[in-house]
DNA sequence: TTTTTTAATGAATATTTATTCATTAACTTG
DNA sequence: CAAGTTAATGAATAAATATTCATTAAAAAA
């Protein structure tokens, strides 16, 4: 059998136990499954994996790095607050609908026992952009006077409302809905 | 060993099983475990049950039937539509954090194989006496205009927000953390 | 090309977990 | 209270799943 390179391998796994992350949760998740969605054979799994915990973890790790700030990017140009949240508001709601798989995997993690040795902190890196824009938002008194955390809330609770109703087919998510909806988000953080 | 009576056994299974599904998830949930934790022997769950996937699916309609509504009542005497969503939303705020553990269930639930088979809808049954109030909300243009499932996001996906952040011990919860919040997210649906 | 090294395979084994059922204990009835 | 009935028990068995490892195939070195 061909060979390929052990990264795309790794990758490949990865791919795999994200997806049936998602249909099982973690404790559904099968090795042999894993596998054959991998191509692989279930001892290859072994090879690049101790066991299913590490593999569990380190998918966290990878997803996580991977994520972070994946949302975040090409911010710079934006003059105005009000700006700079709209646009980093809609990227995160884009990446939460194109990336719906490893948001879930990431929430289903932090509630999960896995966590519970890493830090429960660990649970808010997702949103570590937006809090920063928090800190300047609330410096120029452009936001209301609440702490970072309910502003968080309000600003990104129902943005995973919604992607739970696209996901159900309650709701057809659209650019002008996306942006109809940053009005009304924006009326109650804004000062 | 004392006899206790039927519903009661059922009612420990159901606790317990609860409990142990949170922690573990669905696949994660083991019947010897159930059973210790109802204080019984491994057998009784299978007189009350006939296999685990019967259990999970009875547990399920249990809770729906259990909740529906539950946070939903005493709503008849308000005269304003703005206190009656206020109070209907407290209501729901205070249920989501003292049934914390009903929610994640039926969050998870969702989200899992095991609904599939159901109906897709069905999820949002705990959201029925809000849809009922946007009817009218929306009927006597107190409500902006937008479709019934944003302004659900809009009120209740801070709520979840909140409860996750409360959860991670990152915002703590008091009354007037949500009667202030509460002025927030009116700010946002009100016309 | 031949030899050596490294990786992949998947059937076999170990482990975990669901489920059953012969036995025992508790109630009920006469 | 004795006989009969029903429910509970938990060790034994079945089923599902994780993990290993002797074997085979591919790549690298000689």
């Amino acid at each position: 059998m061909a060979r390929i390179r052990d990264e795309q391998k790794v990758e490949l796994i990865y791919q795999a136990a994200l997806e049936l992350v998602l249909k099982q949760g973690f404790s559904g998740l099968k090795m042999a499954d894993v596998a054959v969605h991998a191509g692989l054979a279930t001892g290859t799994v072994y090879i690049y994996f101790k066991d299913k915990e590490t593999l569990i973890h380190q998918l966290y790790n990878h997803l996580k790095k991977k994520c972070v700030e994946m949302y975040a990017e090409g911010l710079e140009g934006e003059d105005s607050f009000r700006k700079l949240v709209r646009r980093l508001w809609k990227q995160f709601f884009n990446f939460c609908i194109e990336h719906s798989a490893e948001v879930a995997f990431l929430e289903q993690y932090h509630r999960s026992p896995y966590l519970k040795s890493q830090n429960k902190k660990d649970s808010n890196y997702l949103y570590g952009p937006f809090l920063d824009m928090f800190s300047r938002g609330l410096q120029e008194k452009r936001l209301i006077k609440a702490d970072k955390e309910i502003i968080l809330a309000l600003l990104v609770g129902p943005v995973h409302e919604m992607i739970r109703l696209h996901r159900d087919g309650t709701l057809k998510i659209t650019p002008s809905v996306i942006d109809s909806t940053f009005e009304h988000v924006w009326e109650c953080v804004k000062r």
